[in-house]
DNA sequence: CTCCCTGCAAATCCTTTGCATACAG
DNA sequence: CTGTATGCAAAGGATTTGCAGGGAG
């Protein structure tokens, strides 16, 4: 990701550095505020406002997608492979699914003239550690 | 929609009523904004509060989808069928095309244990509309 | 008559913005 | 050196909440 920025024109900064190592060995997907507070454990000094700002440098940059969630705390996706969501609404954690999309971008172009440029796809319920959790009270 | 209230054991009041009358000629996906504005039309008293509280009631008795939406609009959706929305991020239109889920709830719970209660697709792009204002400049 | 619903105002809280300072290239 | 990035503080804005009064059943 350092590379991609880089090749973006884009300054490498500590600060950065640090969100995207961060960022490198999840598949969960963090909301500002969980990055925020894992960075800050390696760098007190780093401000929510630069996470917000590196976040956002990734996204422009097409390295991390933006999932928008219900409780004001979007989240960010390090998955670039279209791929289905499961959104637990219990504990907030999402896990993924690959897959095939249901009908091919180009299909619904020719079809509706719309131009897709990004895909979502989201199953929202219970995972199965809640759902154990729930069953033995 | 009423019936469906009613035997929720929902009081049916005059402004949920208005709301209620102006979703259900609706296939667009409103905001609560902007269904708002339409009702105080028809009656001018009624408050933002009461639309918020009338969506909330909508979609806890599944009459409803939210879907939230990146620029803190959240838009409401009365087609409960298994849809693909097509969002267009130039002017905020959202229309509807039916498909086959990518997956199988059942076949997810199997392979995963995750329940799932609602279901979420969405490409996001440009309409044809705002395509072709785009070429023609 | 009771309890749910309404509506006003104020609060909430994530996310942006403005601007002076720091530092990558 | 120069212009981008940072970080503080304060703003922004949709949605929620608290609470007194109103109306459905």
């Amino acid at each position: 990701m350092l590379a991609a920025l880089r090749e973006a024109g884009c300054r490498i900064t500590r600060q950065r550095t640090l969100v995207i190592d961060y960022l490198a060995d999840r598949d969960d997907h963090p909301s500002a505020s969980q990055v925020h507070a894992a960075v800050v454990r390696k760098d007190p000094g780093i401000s929510l406002t630069t996470v917000y700002n590196t976040l956002a440098t990734l996204v422009h940059t097409g390295q991390v997608t933006e999932i928008d969630f219900d409780d004001d705390h979007n989240r960010y996706d390090t998955n670039l492979e279209p791929h289905l969501n499961l959104v637990c609404s219990r504990c907030g954690s999402i896990s993924d699914l690959a897959l095939e999309l249901p009908v091919r971008p180009s299909e619904v172009e020719s079809a509706t003239g719309f131009v897709t440029t990004a895909v979502r796809l989201e199953y929202r319920g219970m995972c199965s550690r809640c759902g154990d959790e729930e069953a033995m009270p």
